[in-house]
DNA sequence: CTTTTGTACTAACATTTGTTAGCGTAAATT
DNA sequence: AATTTACGCTAACAAATGTTAGTACAAAAG
């Protein structure tokens, strides 16, 4: 069949990894196969395991760049002197810059993310879990300080994250409007239905 | 083992998609196998086939029961006489309560039905369509009438029907507040986020 | 009590699954 | 040019999957 075909520096597993994310957002973990795995990528099954070391691997790396990104941008947000309602908007559109630039790999995090193996299924929910609670904190400063309405924080982020994850929908839709008014739009719904 | 016992007067084939829901909503539909669906039954796996023709014969049942409602719901909505933002809260108000009292099939209906069979699957996504092409007309009116805001009506379906299936986090959470604050609370930002 | 129906069992099936072993060859390094 | 490394192949594996056939027996109906 020949080798597996790279392109800018990217390495082979880059390659498998890429293809792996985008057959399991169609098919779900536990239904995409290695051997269709290995059609997409022009190849045979086996030598898969040249590059990586199991089916499970593949999850993993996938689920945990895109926590790590994650949480490198709460890191960001944290440290800066803005307004909570600022630092939620910030949070939230890079949020959708991720669903509508990384979608594959995005939501195979949010939807396949329960398939992962011991120990990095126990991290990946702590990092998880702490992600939310940070983000939670910063609304929780917003009503301290009067900006945002009264409301629990925890099912303030709880919708909001998972209003994100809807964005699959949008990608499915055939009369899309373009990203960027996608995105204003979720800011004025999310963002307006907090502040005070 | 002795048979499957039924409650109240429900089937025994009722019994075996209850338990096919719980189960469906934990591991997934792939990842579910019919001998471990058999063994929360109480029976061996072959028996289940007493009941029911096949596995995706389970999905299909609970994905429609819940998508019927949903739509039954729409009806009744549409032919009252009150304002679109009413309209609009009414639609929450039964998802959101949908969500925290028959979690586990309304669960099982948003995340695995991908795995339909044809020709379910294409009925299916025909009704969600249908579903969400009538919402997001409440929404147009109601934008036509000035009590909602200027946004992409598609956009906004989706935002709220994907916050409300964030209402799994809910239910896997520690400390939940209890279910009709979490509604007043959803409704408040959502309904607050259209507002004019 | 007798017959019929419903339902559970065991055993087995054909597929599909992730993965490993061993081999050959093209590419990279020396 | 010679050697080593990287990587693809075929073949095979054990385990798990959904499902069917055939049998036995308890419950329901007569």
């Amino acid at each position: 069949m020949g080798r597996i075909k790279t392109e800018n520096n990217s390495s082979r597993k880059d390659v498998i990894i890429k293809k792996a994310a985008e057959l399991f957002k169609e098919k779900g973990f536990k239904a995409a196969s290695m051997r269709e795995l290995a059609e997409v990528v022009g190849v045979e099954a086996a030598s898969l395991y040249n590059h990586i070391r199991s089916k499970s691997e593949l999850l993993h790396l996938i689920c945990f760049n895109v926590a790590n990104r994650y949480t490198l941008m709460m890191d960001e947000v944290e440290a800066e002197k803005t307004t909570s309602l600022q630092k939620v908007e910030k949070l939230l559109r890079f949020l959708i810059g991720g669903m509508v630039h990384n979608f594959e790999e995005v939501y195979v995090c949010d939807r396949e993310w329960k398939y992962l193996t011991e120990p990095y299924l126990s991290n990946f929910q702590a990092q998880r879990r702490g992600y939310r609670k940070r983000f939670a904190a910063i609304i929780e400063d917003g009503i301290k300080k009067k900006e945002i309405k009264k409301i629990d924080s925890t099912t303030a982020v709880l919708i909001m994250l998972h209003a994100i994850s809807g964005i699959e929908s949008w990608h499915r839709s055939k009369q899309k409007i373009n990203g960027k008014e996608l995105e204003e739009n979720m800011i004025t719904i999310l963002v307006g239905g907090l502040r005070k």
